[in-house]
DNA sequence: GCATGATCATGC
DNA sequence: GCATGATCATGC
């Protein structure tokens, strides 16, 4: 049962209905806390994370607190969700095309029982039971106002039962990919890149960790929105003009995701360079990365792309589940030419930043679609794909190469020597090296050496305050072992 | 041949 | 101008 702090004939609003809940929280839009009550508490900062929640139901909603299991609005089902907006900027890494707003953070929802959900159906989980109707409170995230202060943007009610059926399908299969992990006692190696749209996310802090099926131990998660998927919850309940088109047509649902990537590659499968580029009606390059424009080009293909647009966007799903498209030329001997590079990394935020929220994780913990070009003589074909993610002891080991270039970062260990070659100079950094790691490795990345970001700490060796463009880079012979010839076991 | 630093072409 | 997705060039 909720108490209410008046009696419940005198509410503002029918806590029995769901539309009269959704139409009475519009009333939130636009206002703070501080414009429905004079009775501000001192906050204790960096407290009770769910305090703002709280806060709403207290002097908005009229409830009184209390610690029920059950959902905010039982006889509906309801359970309110507060969380952070952050504006949606052209040229970030999700710059959220359909919408003003995105996600400044991936929605924690319930946690994940490792023991119960292998006996679960997804229907009757103990998931879908908590999370089959969110009441969404979206403010705009600004770092030291109070949660009274906080501008609350955009209310809505997210209804599994509302959402597209490839909607549907897509995030019951992450909770079927999650639930076998569980029950294969394999919760410990859950990461982030094992969902597209719902993720087994970490909760609380890195050491705290719970009983899985055989007793052992695996890092305590929760079910997860990702980021990238609220950003399209965003945009759909603030009425946006939604700019993405989904790779599913009504009466295939029932395929999954990767499956559906592939049946739209595969025509172009076992084709040459050229031979795609005159399908497509597009001119053939010369440039570098040409093969990477096919494939952009096969991808917009398929839907007519409008031309100046990211596919990685515009693809509905691409878009939710936040999948990168990587092009790999391949030799005869199925290695990578290159290894695989990403956008440059900034000093001064790699100093200040967490494993768990560096750019470099986000870059890496996600889904990514790789496209296999192989080389024979003359003339490249397109070979294969991979939808895939890195497992998590790989992971573990980006990290190490994550906290060595923190590590040069912070105490200014960069250049490691100014040496002479024919042509003028070249300078060697101290940054992680291919040779210290199977798996990834830091390496310049820009338009030439003159492209710099500052540095927090100055260089001990030259003084500079700056210093050429970096990123991380995926070793093209992890590629080989870990994507492409994995990926062939897995065919046969 | 490979690791590492440097650079190129595209497109917005 | 610069971010991005790549390849090139040099020296060991």
């Amino acid at each position: 049962m909720i108490e209410f702090l008046i009696p419940e004939k005198d509410l503002p609003y029918d806590p029995k209905d769901k539309d009269s809940v959704a139409e009475y929280t519009k009333l939130l839009e636009n206002k703070t806390l501080n414009d429905f009550t004079n009775n501000v508490d001192i906050e204790n900062k960096g407290g009770n994370k769910g305090k703002f929640g709280q806060k709403i139901e207290n002097i908005f909603f009229l409830m009184k607190t209390n610690s029920r299991s059950e959902a905010d609005f039982p006889d509906i089902p309801l359970e309110l969700k507060t969380a952070g907006l952050k504006p949606a900027t052209p040229n970030s890494r999700r710059p959220n095309i359909s919408g003003k707003w995105k996600a400044a953070q991936p929605l924690p929802l319930s946690s994940i029982n490792f023991i119960e959900i292998g006996n679960e159906d997804f229907f009757s989980s103990k998931f879908l039971q908590k999370n089959k109707n969110l009441l969404c409170v979206f403010y705009e995230y600004e770092k030291d106002k109070s949660i009274y202060e906080r501008k609350i943007k955009i209310t809505g009610i997210w209804s599994f039962h509302e959402i597209p059926e490839s909607e549907k399908k897509i995030i019951m299969d992450d909770w079927e990919t999650i639930k076998s992990k569980a029950a294969n006692n394999q919760a410990h190696n859950l990461t982030r890149g094992d969902g597209n749209y719902l993720s087994p996310g970490p909760s609380g802090e890195s050491h705290i960790y719970t009983k899985q099926l055989d007793g052992s131990k695996a890092r305590t998660r929760k079910f997860n929105f990702k980021a990238s998927y609220m950003d399209a919850v965003i945009a759909r309940l603030g009425s946006s003009n939604i700019q993405t088109e989904s790779l599913y047509k009504e009466g295939d649902e029932n395929i999954s995701l990767s499956e559906k990537i592939y049946e739209k590659f595969k025509p172009y499968i076992g084709m040459k360079d050229k031979d795609i580029a005159i399908s497509l009606g597009i001119s053939e390059q010369e440039c570098k990365q040409r093969h990477s424009i096919l494939s952009k080009n096969i991808l917009k293909a398929i839907f007519g792309v409008p031309k100046n647009i990211n596919v990685e966007e515009y693809i509905d799903e691409f878009s939710k589940a936040d999948v990168t498209v990587k092009t790999v030329k391949l030799n005869e001997n199925n290695m990578p030419d290159q290894n695989v590079s990403f956008p440059a990394f900034k000093y001064k935020e790699i100093y200040r930043e967490q494993w768990d929220n560096s750019l470099i994780k986000e870059q890496i913990d996600c889904k990514f679609l790789f496209v296999f070009f192989k080389e024979i003589g003359n003339e490249c074909f397109l070979d294969s794909i991979s939808y895939w993610n890195m497992p998590i002891e790989d992971l573990e080991e980006v990290k190490k190469v994550w906290k060595k270039t923190k590590e040069c970062v912070k105490t200014g260990k960069i250049v490691k020597e100014i040496k002479k070659i024919k042509n003028g100079v070249i300078r060697l950094n101290h940054f992680p090296k291919k040779t210290e790691s199977r798996i990834a490795h830091i390496r310049p990345h820009g338009t030439n050496k003159k492209e710099t970001y500052d540095l927090p700490v100055p260089d001990i060796l030259t003084e500079a305050t700056s210093y050429t463009k970096q990123c991380i880079w995926l070793n093209n012979n992890y590629i080989r072992d870990n994507i492409y010839l994995k990926k062939i076991e897995n065919d046969i």
